[in-house]
DNA sequence: TCGAACCTTCACATTGATGAGAAGGTCAAG
DNA sequence: CTTGACCTTCTCATCAATGTGAAGGTTCGA
């Protein structure tokens, strides 16, 4: 598949798709004229990749997860050294932080904006209501 | 209090301290000198932005969901209309819609890794054993 | 008085993109 | 085979967000 198709099945743009590669988020092939040549897979790791950013992940730390994000999920037994398997631990227990972090933050919002829509409503807010 | 000490409280710098009131994350008042004012309650919201912002949230969102973050948990009745209910729903969805994918992979770089120490065991990773 | 802390302001760095230009490849119609 | 539309390549520039650094001046506190 050529850049711009894949853009297109990614709702991406041959653009951001280079920058990627630049990034060292996906791994490119060339056909025999230079032109980039994506695996059908690029697809689903583009969209992923997306969904990764937009959750607030930086590159780098994509970048170093992705080997764990492979489907059909092999194992890269040269990824088995103790300085490897730290750093992804320390990865996970990041990941942990922020969720609980956006966990906490999204029950705050999810009470308030319900609190207003009692205010909406003309009734007071009562804490022990449900929505 | 002044800005090198909240700065200090929060584990920050002065810089980025006024660079947040800059961002409007945080109101300060000012003393007869000029110098920045600020109350004890800033301790914890500058550290609560900060692990908002550690979570991968911009200051944009941050901003817009500091109401509902307030403690005490006062409900600002103003913001009753259906306009920022509706920017505050989106906002819970966006964090929930984050805290999916957030947790999606949390789970599969926690199986990796697990899997990963089975192999630095010298021991083929077998899907139904824990870590 | 003198150094530390504060003030404002301008500039720079990094990250995650995006735009534009110049050059060349591909392919179908004429 | 040539033309033209469309694709690709690369490179340089730009943007917004999140900070950081430093210059030049004021105020504090000992």
């Amino acid at each position: 598949m050529r850049i711009g198709q894949l853009a297109e099945r990614t709702e991406t743009t041959p653009r951001l798709l280079r920058y990627y590669e630049e990034q060292g988020l996906i791994r490119v092939g060339r056909a025999a004229n230079g032109y980039r040549d994506y695996d059908d897979r690029l697809v689903d790791q583009v969209t992923h990749i997306r969904g990764l950013l937009e959750a607030g992940l930086p590159t780098r730390l994509i970048k170093q997860i992705l080997p764990c994000l492979d489907d059909p999920r092999e194992i890269h037994f040269a990824d088995a050294t103790p300085e490897i398997i730290a750093t992804l631990e320390g990865h996970r227990d990041q990941l942990a932080r922020r969720i609980e972090v956006l966990t906490r933050n999204h029950a705050a919002v999810a009470d308030y904006v319900g609190a207003l829509k009692q205010c909406a409503l003309g009734v007071e807010p009562d804490p022990a209501s449900g929505d």
